[in-house]
DNA sequence: GTGAAAGCGCTAACAT
DNA sequence: ATGTTAGCGCTTTCAC
């Protein structure tokens, strides 16, 4: 790369200085009142020499990047990669490019993530968080770094959020199963329980059964690390249907567990929703395509993007954030296909 | 934040110059004949301090941000999150972070996104290209910045980059569907052509099916722009099949046209693989559970990002690659299910 | 209306 | 074996 032009070689070929030209790029010469004409001459000599101010050189000088962090346990999760796109394009508009995360569950991992990028001086966070305390993001907030936690939360939290009603999501799988008759559920989650979008849609369906009379044996609350999913839920089934003692209805609650849950009913041939129901939150469009289609939770995602990332811009542009629209919660809706429909008894 | 730690403070209190502090933070400290002991005591007062090196002063000074640009058409397409996690792990390891960026098959969207990722200094890019002539990349040739291509590529192609065989693949497919004795098929594609995946999986069809003397008429080889697809799909099976002119098999080429297909052909109750088979490229573990199940060719997803990352971290550290790693060329597999297993005539 | 100059925190060529 | 010094390219305070 030949040597690139810089501020000062347009201050130089145009006989002024570099605050001006300084000014003209940052759109600030007006109200310092630079006359109109010079600041044509500036913007055309820009535009001869194909100047591009040097963005690392004025992040170094004013700390601001114009990026921003994503972190979510699993960018290759349907779910989160379309959360990233939707990030993505709201980014882009304002300008902004976006750093990926993965954190795998790893609330150490996340730990290191968030330093990392704060490191790297990200304007702003995006988080979908595995911790199992707000201690991170109290301190986040001390420290006034612009972020806004998605997806999960915790209870304490000071941290702008924006979720959606996993309680009451959950509520209408469990009554939509309830109003069909079945009284016998397993439930198929992932651990640690502390990830509040679990223990939210747990808490929900049980207080939905919990009316009705129902009660879940902790044998059929199973819990499944997260990379230990495909064999923990096989064995699971494998377990249920050699005791011969099967639920009537299987609610999982995420788009993984239900894939993989329909995945070994499948395999072992066991029909849904004839011999068992199944009902997942988080919605995917091959549900639909899926033998039987799948009922689900669906979430709107380019809500929770739109919210998240207006939360953020607020921060970032040091706007006043409305306290009751530091917490947001989005509803959901239910969508019923054939799995979860048991066929009419004759 | 109160003012952090910088380099000089470090010196400042170690009564040493800020080299020698510079010089045991790159490790560079022993190599210059620094004492064991210097270097202990600046250790020791950097983690004492809490001192955190300043990245983007770093980068400023450097040139080099420990950033690498990864520009794919979509982030939400399964198969392009998936890239992402992969190529998110390898820089990791390596302690590079990544950012993303969706291009929407726009060659205009993807060049400034280039830019701008330089302009960011990111010390290189990965990129599954939308443009329809390689000129973007001679220039990052000829200005030595490090890139590699993947899935999508140029014939005249300096830049090094990894495809997998999509020629071969497509003939796979071809020859999967004509051993079974059928001859009409149509393609589903998206346009513009110039997209190499596309026009290798075409050609590659196209000639296994020359070879058995079939022809496909120019009205069943449907094109349809990246983001008209549902309408355009839904459009030209509908057509074929109210003139009562269907094929016997749909090669579709990625796999939004997979399902998107499967989608209509379902609408309409028109029976896969009994009236049409369907096989399309790219496999999803969803294809396994859809009714019927999909048939597919595989890429071998992570082999891609383990080279791209290989080849893309060789240029990082200006290591040589040899020329015959330039150009890799991953074999797929062929995933028979039952979308493309016609029912034996009786 | 415009400019001079200091300095952000770090690295590296050059001294000693 | 360690230090001095000159910037990297930009923003910003203050001065004219």
């Amino acid at each position: 790369m030949t040597k690139k032009t810089s501020l000062a070689d347009i201050a130089l070929s145009l006989g002024v200085s570099k605050t001006l030209v300084s000014l003209v790029i940052n759109n600030k010469a007006t109200e310092h009142g630079i006359s109109a004409e010079t600041q044509l001459k500036v913007k055309e000599k820009i535009k001869e020499l194909n100047f591009q101010p040097n963005v690392l050189a004025q992040g170094f000088r004013t700390g601001k990047t114009k990026t921003i962090g994503l972190i979510v346990s699993d960018i290759s999760n349907i779910f989160y990669a379309r959360i990233a796109r939707n990030i993505e394009d709201y980014a882009w508009h304002k300008g902004y490019s976006v750093v990926i995360c993965s954190s795998d569950e790893d609330p150490n991992k996340e730990e290191e993530q968030i330093k990392l990028l704060l490191n790297r001086k990200v304007d702003g966070l995006i988080i979908s968080s595995s911790q199992d305390k707000a201690d991170s993001f109290n301190q986040l907030n001390e420290t006034d770094v612009p972020h806004v936690l998605i997806d999960r939360c915790f209870s304490d939290m000071k941290s702008p959020h924006v979720t959606v009603d996993n309680y009451g999501g959950a509520r209408m799988a469990a009554r939509h199963l309830l109003s069909q008759g079945m009284k016998n559920f397993a439930i198929i989650s992932i651990s640690p329980e502390h990830i509040s979008t679990i223990s939210d849609r747990l808490g929900g369906f049980q207080s939905a059964l919990k009316e009705a009379g129902c009660v879940i044996p902790e044998s059929w609350n199973i819990k499944s690390p997260f990379d230990k999913m495909e064999s923990v839920i096989n064995e699971s089934i494998i377990k249920m249907y050699q005791t011969g003692k099967m639920p009537e209805a299987f609610f999982t609650l995420n788009n993984n567990l239900t894939s993989t849950c329909l995945k070994y009913l499948r395999k072992l041939s066991i029909k849904v929703p004839d011999e068992v129901a199944l009902i997942g939150f988080d919605d995917l469009k091959y549900f639909e395509y899926t033998q039987p289609s799948i009922s689900a939770i669906e979430q709107p995602i380019d809500r929770i993007c739109e919210r998240a990332f207006d939360l953020l811009y607020k921060q970032l542009t040091k706007q006043e954030i409305p306290s009751e629209e530091r917490t947001i919660v989005l509803p959901v809706d239910i969508i019923i296909r054939e799995s979860s429909v048991k066929p009419k008894k004759v």
